[in-house]
DNA sequence: CGGGCGTTTGATTTTGCTCAACTAAGGTGG
DNA sequence: CCACCTTAGTTGAGCAAAATCAAACGCCCG
């Protein structure tokens, strides 16, 4: 039953076939055992309801059928489980399909970043292209799936469909994009700008997805957002009282009620 | 003279054809008007002294020739000058031939962060490839120079030579890889560790150009490295004297001589 | 109903920032 | 060629932000 919401709220059509694409986290969508543990896997994109979440609009349907023919199987995992990890040798990349990751990078000395959240519509494991071997761990923080994409036969059908070999372009220059951007917050902004631009960006990811840009649940805890933004969590929860306290936002643990979110663009920048 | 001096430098046969390698910084390099401003410029790539650091050894001639055809012009970049600008739009990536480039995300509040030090047999733009808009500044550091690779063209061949479709997904994931060393830098260290393991990278990658790995002169001032680090200039100014006071190393300004490189491992973890 | 984890909040300490003064070096123009 | 001026770098004092240490709360979940 609340598979059935879900998909119905999923399959809505995309505002277009580029922006950040990604899975809504509204109230029921993070609720309990969180997303629907599809087992449609290997029946390919043709029919798959995310069709438009991570094969953008431009492919021909012969391009899409191709894509198709080499996403051979899904993954599922339970929460807490690794889709890779680092040091594992690089085969494949990984589109999400239910649920959300996050990626984390090891430290010569333990310490750990968090790099990513990732929802439904990503693509994970570009990293690992580079020498082959995994650089970080993808680790679901609820039962997730994700389709398995080979990369040796992605690149050979790149070669065969520019429009593909584009599209794979894209997704990797994205991927550098979205790194930059946190490296921007990381190093010029403070502990309530960080949050509050956190914030505002998870409110756009969910209203492109035409959900409630306005309450939602966090899928993650006080740490881990913490490790993400590069505080600790005493922080993030004092700024997340100073918020309501300010009247920007209404919360109670990770469900998050945006009240003002002008006044958290003034804070965020 | 200092022309012949860098170029005889610069030819060495490198280790392999994959680290990461990088212009050397050792006195010589650095001093005074810096690199040489060479203007062989649209040769091509067949008889370029700087072939082995921007193309892997595993190409074929042929395949090296395919990729020197569309390398048809260079650009000269005097220092303060931009390679390319945030909003510019993208056509092409870039391979720095000489010289240093710094690349600078503007936010929308103004704050400046360097994402980036960029020195020779780096290959830079590749954040635009997403929308075809260029996403931040290039800046050059000192007179430099650079390659243009008009990136329509470069599709078309990597369709054509599955080793230089390689070459290129390998360029673009490492991009993301480096960033995301920043990302645990900026995340998870405290202002020493920062400076501590800038120090180290920045000496293993002149080391792996055969300089000295001990001995050089940092290309930027201490603001540009605090933007850098995300810690402000006279932090850095401190960090430098504290490790100087700790027999870690000596330096006088952008002269560094490292001293004792396993004690600034184990500050930078 | 009890235990444990995640979260909140307070008190204190530490780190790095801000403001400010001073020094050194390089470049310019008289 | 020297005096001046600008810019980069160093250093110190005081302050603000976030980390650390510590305690208590609440809420799932078994």
């Amino acid at each position: 039953m609340n598979h059935v919401v879900e998909c119905d709220v999923l399959i809505r059509p995309a505002v277009s076939g580029d922006g950040p694409l990604h899975k809504a986290m509204t109230g029921s969508a993070f609720d309990r055992h969180g997303f629907l543990a599809d087992n449609v896997s290997s029946s390919g994109c043709m029919h798959c309801p995310f069709q438009h979440v991570c094969i953008p609009a431009q492919l021909e349907p012969i391009e899409i059928l191709r894509f198709s023919d080499i996403v051979r199987s899904t993954r599922q995992v339970k929460e807490g489980g690794t889709l890779y990890r680092s040091g594992d040798v690089f085969t494949s990349i990984y589109a999400i399909r239910t649920g959300c990751f996050k990626t984390v990078i090891v430290g010569k000395a333990g310490q750990e970043q968090i790099s990513g959240f990732h929802l439904p519509g990503e693509f994970i494991g570009l990293d690992g292209i580079f020498d082959a071997i995994q650089a970080c761990d993808a680790v679901a923080m609820q039962a997730s799936s994700a389709c398995v994409i080979p990369f040796g036969a992605l690149e050979k059908i790149a070669r065969e469909y520019p429009a593909i070999q584009r599209h794979l372009h894209r997704m990797l220059s994205r991927e550098i994009r979205r790194e930059s951007t946190v490296m921007t917050l990381l190093g010029t902004m403070s502990a309530d700008q960080r949050l509050a631009t956190f914030l505002l960006n998870m409110s756009e990811r969910l209203s492109y997805m035409g959900h409630s840009s306005m309450k939602f649940k966090l899928p993650m805890t006080r740490d881990e957002l913490g490790s993400y933004l590069g505080i600790k969590l005493e922080t993030v929860s004092r700024m997340f009282s100073r918020f309501q306290r300010m009247g920007l936002l209404s919360n109670k643990g990770r469900h998050v009620f945006i009240l003002d979110p002008k006044g958290l663009a003034d804070i965020g920048g």
